[in-house]
DNA sequence: CATTTTTGGTTTATTTTTGGTCCATTTGAG
DNA sequence: CTCAAATGGACCAAAAATAAACCAAAAATG
């Protein structure tokens, strides 16, 4: 939302964009950063301000200023385990579904319950109606996925999907794409949920899990070509 | 409920609107939210009622409105990672490293490279020396699982793998079945992991999962027998 | 080595932005 | 109708951002 429109970047924006380029690797460790009014012109602020968010991150140790000299990356502190989570990359992340969605499939037709059932059904007849809203769409397709783990009744799968839930919150050409989504595209999506949903109610765990990966491989292609664009 | 796209917003949907963006992570910690001015126009609301929602939440926690600057995340999205990873059932692990570990298998040919296979081959003749000390050949052997899925290179699913790690060593349960490991069940993990590792260097992504899986089938059956005693 | 350029450090006066507040009016559900 | 919520506008004070100038030290130059 910060960075969403251009707006006038102020002292914290600008400490999270580079903070955020630390993380990310952009800009490595030692490597030095442009002259605050080199900066300062590239994210049209003044040098005040740019020096503010500078300050900033130099006492949170991203940073270390040395005058006369030139700001440097120091190190990015342990953000520890949502590192990864965060840095995946779109690729990462559809490989890792297609590991564990079918099995998610077969696992749901063990031990789901009627109820589990009946809330993703629900979850199907809300997606049908917004055929015309990728964005809505997009949030409640994660909630299928995510109630489809749930039917597994195993709190870590359930776990290990929130978690790739954040990635695809998060990832930026994810939600360039869930942009791009086209009603014909939502269309087919919304028949394959179905048809998951139906065979794992009548008990086909291959069967659901090879319709998974269908709809996968459908969501990959999606990504590729809107990678292409 | 959440308008897809035009309804009329009343404060406490803006609020549970801001919340969920936090909790989902679009918002980041220490993100600054766009001004009251600018949230009222993007909603559709007076900011008298943007107002109200963040007051809302404010006093939730969610947020801290600081007069004259800004209103800012001071959220951290629950570390649930404790939580998930720590109360895991064997039987939960055992399902969750069979929707992994066989793809990990197809992604490690595909993405795997030489240092890669050599790293775990060395893993593996490590193993072999192993026959009579139970509690060293469980380390290497989740050494050897997490050589595994860093072949695939992909950060997400290492992380994942990473985290199952902290299950396996934390659980008393897997933990007294290592001490009960006997000299032949070892051997046959052994000659498993030798031939999934033949079967990535030879390319034969199928053959690679499918050993997997009958390992992870032996695993599991070592569990539940365990689990009788 | 001496000199020039670059870079961060500091100060100041001024303008813009931002949340805080109040109020008369409109809207909508019970 | 009634009442609570939302609206839209105006104004305030604090905070932040700006713009311009000058300083000192590091780095680059010759």
């Amino acid at each position: 939302m910060t960075a969403s429109s251009e707006q006038k970047l102020g002292a914290t924006d600008i400490a999270a964009l580079l903070r955020r380029e630390i993380s990310k690797g952009i800009l490595h460790l030692h490597d030095r950063l442009p002259p605050e009014r080199v900066l300062a012109e590239t994210y049209g602020a003044a040098r005040g301000t740019v020096r503010k968010a500078l300050n900033l991150l130099e006492s949170e140790g991203f940073v270390e200023i040395r005058p006369g000299s030139g700001t440097y990356v120091v190190h990015m502190p342990a953000d520890t385990s949502s590192d990864a989570v965060e840095n995946a990359t779109p690729l990462e992340l559809m490989d890792t579904r297609f590991a564990l969605e079918p099995h998610i499939c077969r696992l749901s037709v063990l031990h789901g319950r009627r109820t589990d059932f009946d809330a993703m059904e629900s979850l199907c007849a809300r997606m049908e109606t917004l055929l015309d809203d990728p964005v809505a769409f997009s949030e409640v397709d994660s909630e299928f996925h995510r109630a489809l783990a749930n039917s597994t009744r195993n709190g870590l799968l359930i776990w290990i999907i929130d978690q790739i839930g954040h990635v695809r919150s998060q990832d930026d050409w994810t939600r360039m794409r869930h942009l791009t989504l086209d009603a014909m595209t939502i269309k087919q999506y919304n028949a394959q949920h179905r048809q998951i949903l139906n065979a794992i109610r009548t008990r086909e765990p291959e069967r659901a899990a090879n319709i998974m990966k269908e709809h996968l491989e459908t969501a990959r292609l999606s990504l590729t070509r809107a990678a292409e664009t």
